[in-house]
DNA sequence: CATGAATGAGCATTCATTCAT
DNA sequence: CATGAATGAATGCTCATTCAT
């Protein structure tokens, strides 16, 4: 398994479609060399087999939204602007790359069980979150909250769950438009909540 | 393709767990019929094969999670109240069936192909959530949201990561606990929000 | 594998169609239960599984054959006339259940295979021409044969094959038409031979 | 599926005599594999699974009767004389290949079931016996006949029967011989007829 | 007698992977 | 470097058959 050279990388995009309707196991390798036009030999010369496929779709993924996501992080801004800029930052980038969100999300298990990867999703995810929850608390711009690790999964659920219905279903035309709305819908949830008279929840 | 005898529907429990660990495709069918001891052909007899497992499994899950829910929902307590009550409703039968959960989760995609099963999973989780977003809006224990859609997927999103979370980690020993303590930081998440000055959120 | 009761007998010819389409292996016993209408255990209780059904089948062809053939050699004319009776009863029995006749052709291997058969194949089709070979010579009606083992089996390979031929492609309408009709060209060819000018083949 | 090697070719016709034994159903691609030699995956890559194996077969079957019955066809003397000579090159190549006639008459219900081949039995067999018909009819060395295409249907019949019944259980030492012996009875059959007194057959 | 339910045994087919060129 | 050809290994599924009722 050597690294993919750059014109094959951007052909192996065209098999996210296929994995994300048909799941990983549900594709042949001979399928990915057929839409992408690699030879199947070829595939096996740079990556490493099948999984090698989904690894580099993901790792390419988690480039994208740890860059994304650690831009929005990095602003200059209060933790409740910036947390704003986050959900946005990931769904943007989810809209974006509708099929690949979807083959690695179809291939959740799978994709769990590639070790070298949950840290990583670690540091994409969740800590740029954990880190806004203190940033927020000591800016004065978000609540304390009693369970950091909890919250910041339930954030990250939230986004990624209603990221992944529009990536299913929604529409795929206007994707930073569409993140917007969405983020708007979120960022109000999980910053103002629901109840009316805030305070009183028990 | 029958209607499984309750008989041996309870030892497909013993299939999740497999399923769980391996994946769907990287369960054999000829495991499955020896950690329940249901012989193959059997399996084959009932069920209709190796996604009929999953299939079984998916709805039996659905039955449980449709039938607290529908208890929490039913409550004659105003829809703040209730929405704490789905919360851990939720999360209760998912930490009481950790390997059910990671199952299904695991093999998403798989799930999602499943045609039949979409509107329950809407029912069992979605028009719930809606629901008490308008009983919540009437009663005036809920703020009126503008996306309702959008709202109830990322509320079941929030759930159902963290409760995947735990069921892939965290401790199975007191899942009635363990949900009442997710439950807690979720609903305040969903309820309170995270700003600490709300009502000023752009 | 007990005698089959008459009211199921009637019933099994409905099988044949089946079998004469997708040879017998091809013909799930499910296959033949349902277009029978008898249940796939009964079969089971009355015929000897799978091949019990083709068994059968045979046996009833070869009695019919048998008595039709045994007529028409037992008539009082001279062998000459009574070979061309052989002909159409041959032909006639089957045209009047070409699926029959295409069954067992079809499966001519497996049928050659049923040991207790051969000699019943040979008893109905073969020993009558042979016989009328030599009443033939005896009473001058027709030439005496050097071979008249291989002249048996030609003259029974004209005549299954023509009416294979018939069963397959051939109209169905009017077997007893169309049985005297074949039964002239190969009487014709059995009997005056092609030549032109008798007698000068070396 | 490809098209076959020479080298595998000629290894394939050990697995006709399996065939013919026990008939395509009653034979595993593993047996086939075996007394071949060659691995099982390496028939699917090259051919179209079992079924392909007897296609295969019936081909190069095809080609042989086709270009011997060929050459006698083409010969410059009068029709009476080239029937003989297609009689005996059409015995010849089944007394040559008996296991290769007796798996193609085994499983007779599935090669009439390989949809591409009906036209080049046709070919093969039917239209040069039905053309030397038009011949000895046109040089004089034939009767013209009525019915040309049962005529030609029942002499493919009357020789592929009793080639068959030596293949099945004549001697396999001297095929030319046997060829001879068998031709001479056939031809005197079909060319001089039975009767005594020709003519005289209503 | 008849049959619905259950299953043991069997096998074709698939496909990821390798390797000589 | 790249790949067409070849194959080892694995498994989902079918179906004839049995047997308790």
């Amino acid at each position: 398994m050597r690294k993919l050279p750059a014109r094959l990388a951007s052909r192996l995009y065209d098999a996210a479609e296929l994995i994300a309707e048909r799941g990983l196991d549900g594709t042949r390798i001979d399928d990915i060399a057929e839409v992408t036009g690699i030879p199947k030999a070829t595939l096996y010369y740079h990556l490493d087999g099948k999984n090698g496929v989904l690894e580099f779709l993901l790792n390419d993924m988690l480039d994208l939204v740890a860059g994304a996501v650690g831009v929005a992080v990095a602003g200059p801004e209060d933790a409740r602007t910036r947390i704003r800029a986050v959900v946005v930052a990931q769904l943007r980038v989810m809209l974006e790359h509708p099929s690949l969100c979807r083959a690695l999300m179809g291939d959740l298990g799978r994709v769990a069980r590639l070790p070298e990867l949950a840290p990583r999703v670690h540091t994409a995810f969740f800590e740029p979150i954990e880190q806004l929850l203190v940033d927020g608390a000591a800016d004065g711009s978000l609540r304390p909250v009693t369970d950091p690790g909890t919250v910041a999964m339930s954030i990250f659920g939230a986004i990624t769950i209603a990221g992944l219905g529009v990536a299913v279903e929604g529409p795929h035309d206007d994707p930073s438009a569409n993140a917007e709305r969405l983020a708007a819908a979120i960022s109000e949830l999980i910053l103002e909540g629901l109840a009316s008279t805030p305070g009183d929840v028990p």
